[in-house]
DNA sequence: TTGCTCCTCACGTCACGTGAGGTGGC
DNA sequence: TTGCTCCTCACGTCACGTGAGGTGGC
């Protein structure tokens, strides 16, 4: 025989809540007067309300707290629900850390005062893409850059002549060739179909990147060499490193250069012990 | 000159977080066809969108994210801004940390088979009461029982002479006596103000607890053992240890014992390097 | 008579997801 | 003509917080 005000204190929430819970059944009051509307709870139903802010506690949604508080759920199933809300959690906690990780980078960089890209940090899934290969002195812009442009105008004249549709945008991605100094330029185009015939260039899948460092570069690739200084701090600092050769995305090619706006994409992996 | 869809494909955000994006005003189509509606956006507008994710990200609401974007924030505000987040991230990472200390008790304690309790772990306020103590054989409930038992009806009589209203339920608790074996028995009863006059009972300040864990018991006090048992595993379980005496609050009092509800609060804090 | 507690609506929260129902260009 | 993309409402989500407006017992 308590009021609604005392139900609540005892257990520590509030009045409102009390009447939620009445209202979806899932605490109704022992009685409540016809007339006035007024509800009272007895003592024993503190029992109940405890269980029920404990599995709240664990996480549970109170569609799930129902279940456990009126259905009989057997052992076994508890069991299954608790295993879920603990990777659940523990997921939860992963996206957390990541995101400290990447607020800490953030003042940091700005501790340094020094230029700072807007990163992100996604998976990149696998593409087919039609692709050829050039040779270039060495990984300074001044070098790559025409030998990139004439690949991708080569392609673009291979893949009509096929008669292939591009899938999105050019990809670009760098090896080392065999011969020390000299970098492997890859040029490569989405595509959806295999084509008919043979054809100057190769159909490749790209694999997919877990987790790839990503961020956007408006402005021609001639003076790109800024952006990775500040995406390569950026990823110490948010406590990755690299993990394979990065690709380089040409989201918009209009004839100015200094229009261009290129998606780098670097894959990475958390430092462990990190810190 | 992109399309909604394809700007949404670079920009890995769904269509209709364009369009959000849009009515809210974080960012504007370049151009809108006024005959059709159609939204149209510039590749230099990937830049926008870009931070506004790499933002959000960081788990700004959108609301901060528009300021971020679109008010100059000098440098020194938006270190103040990331130190907020970083604090706020810190606050959630420590609340799933104890969920999932929770969780990880709860399928400990069904892994054992053994009776487990509702218990969850809140900090208590201090609370001014009036007190009576006594001495009691030992922390058997056969020894303890009947002290409480008087010292409460004592209690009660002593505060209706002193024309005080009690402001809450009954608290008791137990502290070692000088002479080893015996115990003395704290009887109290919250009050809101202090006596006219002196009294046989003494006005005390309980302290808080920042942390304790909490459960209820239904049922007589004679037979209180496994519940304090089931505590005692549940605390070791989730990580925690003892940090103080214990309270016990008579929520409930009837003629009838056995009809007894209590609540069991035992000061805990974290074992540190624990696991 | 003044406080205090209780009551019932019902809107607001936050960032979209998800249809419903319909239109324009290849 | 069939797909595909685009459009505008507008409800649903989740667990309450927060008034508004009014009533019953000391």
């Amino acid at each position: 025989v308590l009021t609604i005000g005392d139900f609540a204190r005892y257990g520590r929430v509030s009045v409102r809540m009390l009447r939620h819970y009445d209202q979806t059944g899932l605490l109704r009051p022992a009685h409540v007067d016809p007339a006035t509307g007024y509800r009272s709870y007895s003592a024993s139903q503190l029992a109940r309300l405890n269980r029920l802010v404990a599995l709240k506690e664990l996480g549970f949604t109170l569609r799930q707290v129902r279940q456990l508080l009126d259905d009989g759920v057997p052992a076994e199933q508890l069991r299954g629900m608790l295993r879920l809300r603990e990777a659940e959690i523990e997921n939860q906690m992963a996206v957390s850390a990541a995101r400290l990780a990447h607020v800490r980078a953030r003042l940091a960089l700005i501790a340094e005062e020094t230029a700072h890209a807007d990163v992100l940090v996604k998976p990149i899934p696998a593409v087919r893409v039609a692709e050829l290969s050039g040779i270039a002195r060495s990984m300074d812009p001044d070098s790559i850059s025409p030998v990139v442009q004439d690949l991708f105008a080569e392609l673009g004249c291979a893949l009509a002549t096929a008669r292939m549709q591009p899938a999105g945008p050019g990809i670009a991605y760098y090896t080392d060739a065999e011969d020390e100094d000299h970098v492997v330029v890859h040029a490569c185009m989405p595509v959806n179909d295999a084509p008919d015939s043979a054809n100057s260039f190769s159909i490749n899948d790209l694999p997919a990147f877990r987790e790839a460092a990503v961020t956007l570069y408006a402005g021609s690739m001639d003076h790109c060499l800024p952006i990775y200084q500040a995406l390569g701090r950026w990823i110490e600092q948010a406590g990755y490193r690299g993990a394979g050769p990065h690709r380089e995305i040409t989201l918009s090619c209009p004839p100015d250069r200094n229009q261009m706006v290129t998606e780098i994409q670097v894959p990475v992996e958390q430092v462990v012990g990190g810190q």
